[in-house]
DNA sequence: TGATTATTGTTAAATTATTAACATTGGTTT
DNA sequence: AAACCAATGTTAATAATTTAACAATAATCA
């Protein structure tokens, strides 16, 4: 399978969480048009990236829910599972934890890392908080692929500069600084400033 | 100014934090390699951004810091600040209040919504929590006009449609249901999952 | 001073992403 | 069974976004 555009990685995120909710209302099959209304999206997008990833519907029926839940997890989920850890268990850090902490069976949050004294060595959120220091060697006996980073924005780099020395191969920037890392580490940043600001920008321009 | 393609305005709202931060280490100019290297795009799309907004650089010294994050707001801003609201003040809804709370002084957080009883009526993060029921009051009182929306997911969907009816312009939603809004209504999702995901895919396709 | 260099604004080209078009398939209706 | 229909997979067209190319400008230097 070639490597997939991002964007369709991230709709065939979308459609499994979609297919997950059809699933509970016991709903076996959907028709792409279907699957497109409830994300906003055009049914051809959702054909388009059905035929990307190879996966075809049963007769006229539409999709097989189920079925297509799990090529999804077979595209885009790794064989085993992978862990991730959140580092930085302030404010933001906890609501992640808590709302991430098994949601995806196929990616565990196995760990947080702090150098807070009243945080380290205590569960937060559903994980156990390790120190900062342990980092290495915790990365090491856990085999933690991926971060959420979540620390004081002056600290992002540093650590990020660490974490990719001791073995994170994907990390998902939360910090308002945009890091650096060599090829062969993913990365992946969300601003939520830029987001309101760009919500800002658009009701001021639908007023004129 | 005509509208701007979005990506062009999320870019905007970075090189205004960059130039923020560069005030901070007293830089009062910048060429446009150092500021795209600052966010590891290329000069080009900064100069090409940069053109669609009409801003000149002066001399051969770069852009001037502050004249851009002037005209950078004068694009991106509201004339008068825009006031905004948390509905659900939850984990999620509470990391996000505690960060925006007097970040930017265009976009004021004036309010947040919850029905939990042990909330409301306090100031939670910084910001005065009313009842939900309060809403509709609240939202015309404080003409509010972005709501931010962080409940759970099952109520999402009503939730965002009374908002709207009660006079909400702009919503940034964190929960993970699709929201369907009237046009007129500029809407901007996020979801956490999907990011993780995303980050998980290549960090597996690398690997290969 | 005149050549050189660095940097810009802008047009054109390339790339990427989305949407439209349409022939195909197999069920449904008359 | 013939005509019709709904929905699909795929190719082609369109639109959006990014990148490249380059002439223009002014500072620097020999
Ligand atoms: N809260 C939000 O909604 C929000 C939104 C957007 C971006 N952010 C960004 O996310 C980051 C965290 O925000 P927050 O509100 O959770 O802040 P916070 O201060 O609540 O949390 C930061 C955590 O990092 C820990 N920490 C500090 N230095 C550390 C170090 N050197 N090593 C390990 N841990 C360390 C602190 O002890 C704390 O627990 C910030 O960079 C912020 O800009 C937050
Ligand atoms: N925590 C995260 O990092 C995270 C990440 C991605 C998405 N989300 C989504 O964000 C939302 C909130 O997540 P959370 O972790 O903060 O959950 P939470 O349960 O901590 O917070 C939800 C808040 O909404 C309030 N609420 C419930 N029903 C309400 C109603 N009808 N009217 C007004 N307020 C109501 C609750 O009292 C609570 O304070 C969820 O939809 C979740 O899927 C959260």
């Amino acid at each position: 399978m070639m490597k997939l555009p991002g964007k369709t990685v991230e709709r065939l995120s979308e459609y499994r969480r979609t297919l997950l909710e059809c699933l509970n209302e016991k709903r076996n099959f959907i028709f792409s048009h279907d699957l497109a209304a409830r994300l906003h999206i055009t049914a051809v997008q959702v054909r388009r990236d059905l035929m990307l990833i190879g996966y075809s519907s049963v007769l006229r029926k539409g999709y097989d829910v189920r079925e297509l839940i799990d090529t999804i997890g077979k595209i885009i989920d790794s064989e085993e599972s992978m862990n991730v850890a959140v580092i930085g268990i302030g404010n933001l850090g906890r609501a992640v934890a808590g709302y991430f902490k098994g949601k995806r069976s196929k990616l565990n949050l196995v760990a947080s890392f702090d150098n807070d004294p009243q945080k380290v060595n205590r569960v937060i959120s559903g994980v156990k908080c390790y120190p900062y220091t342990d980092i290495e060697r915790m990365i090491k006996e856990l085999d933690i692929r991926i971060a959420i980073l979540t620390v004081p924005p002056d600290f992002a780099r540093e650590i990020t500069e660490e974490a990719v020395r001791f073995g994170i191969k994907g990390i998902l920037n939360f910090t308002t600084i945009p890091l650096n890392v060599p090829s062969g580490v993913y990365l992946e940043e969300y601003d939520m400033i830029t987001s309101i600001e760009k919500v800002a920008y658009f009701v001021k321009e639908n007023k004129i």
